[in-house]
DNA sequence: GTCTATAAAGAGATAGAC
DNA sequence: GTCTATCTCTTTATAGAC
């Protein structure tokens, strides 16, 4: 039998990144302070230290989570696919929902990445580097099978979509408004077919 | 005749706010200090005191600044159409690139806002809230005319256009790799048209 | 694994002379 | 309008007991 009492979860390196993430991307980084976080956590200031080195590494720890789980969630969901216009929506909905699925996480990565020491934000630069070109690559299969538009360089393109994507961040909340699902159909219908109106249909009854 | 040796420019109020916003938008509002700007405006830290009364103070009018100016400007542009898919037009263009050119106060209102106390942000999200709220009315618009898909909320709509849009403060470089009105042209194509191969020509094409 | 106590550095801002 | 000098507070992090 459970006591009566909710027990405080025990302090464990995995709730001080999460309670990091959390605080990070409520106030940003560098506002954020060790000794907010330890309260947060129902712990002295000090203790903080036998869990963790400073407070740059929890950042960083933080970044590097976040690439690797948005990198991982793309590259499995690309790797269901084969037709390039598939594999290439595959990656923009597992983008997104993988990214609103830990807003704390990624909003901390995305946005305090620069707060980090050049030596610190050297590895995650490289991810960001290797995930935007499997973006590119991805953009550039289909412009070779002919469905997108190859009049526009594959590095615009792949940064049109990760513009589209990310900066829901900045507003969207779980719960409120519009279910992630949904969201990032609206967006990738943008993408892929804009916002006017459709006259494909209309020109194609015109025809018969 | 000008002097051999360029005389600093003297320090004006103008001067340190544009100095504020270059170093806001390169290490982030918490991260900086007024040391640091004082420094780069050659005066002692003190001296900062006969320009401003806080750095708080400095952030604000920042924010301030750049939320007008990015509404003044698209609301003259789209007073120049009367069109509603043009005003829209015209609302996302004078809305990207006035933000790109002048990156670092729109860098830092568009990122630094919720480092203001509730109390000095207030004004900035009434100001936002209705700002948005054009947008969106601009859309309204367009799908009431017919222009625009009407199955999606103009709500989402606007969200999107804004991602869109804004996402580029953090990667776009002046004289870097495309300049900002050939950007400008690549987004609105994407948000009304998309990324696919337009079958339009070729659906009238057949028919011919 | 958490505590008390504190070191060491850096922050925003002010006083008052020139 | 800028200076020197400094107050006061907060920060990250460590030492060492329990």
């Amino acid at each position: 039998m459970p006591k009566v009492a909710a027990a405080a979860p025990p302090v464990t390196k995995e709730r001080v990144l999460v309670e990091a993430a959390k605080m990070f991307s409520e106030r940003g980084y560098a506002a954020s302070t060790t000794r907010e976080l330890a309260r947060r956590l129902g712990i002295q200031p000090a203790s903080l230290y036998h869990h963790i080195a400073t407070k740059e590494q929890l950042l960083q720890e933080l970044c590097l989570q976040s690439a690797r789980q948005i990198d991982g969630a793309v590259r499995a969901a690309v790797a269901r696919h084969e037709r390039p216009v598939e594999r290439l929506e595959a990656a923009a909905r597992a983008h997104l929902e993988t990214t609103l699925a830990d807003l704390d996480l990624h909003t901390t990565a995305l946005v305090e990445t620069r707060a980090l020491s050049p030596k610190a934000r050297k590895p995650l630069e490289k991810a960001r580097s290797d995930y935007e070109h499997l973006i590119r690559q991805l953009i550039g299969d289909a412009q070779g099978g002919g469905y997108v538009r190859a009049e526009i360089d594959p590095k615009w393109l792949s940064l049109s979509l990760l513009n589209l994507l990310n900066w829901s961040i900045f507003w969207y909340q779980p719960g409120v408004g519009i279910a992630a699902p949904e969201l990032t159909e609206i967006l990738l219908g943008i993408y892929l077919r804009g916002a006017l109106v459709d006259r494909r249909a209309t020109a194609r009854t015109r025809c018969s």
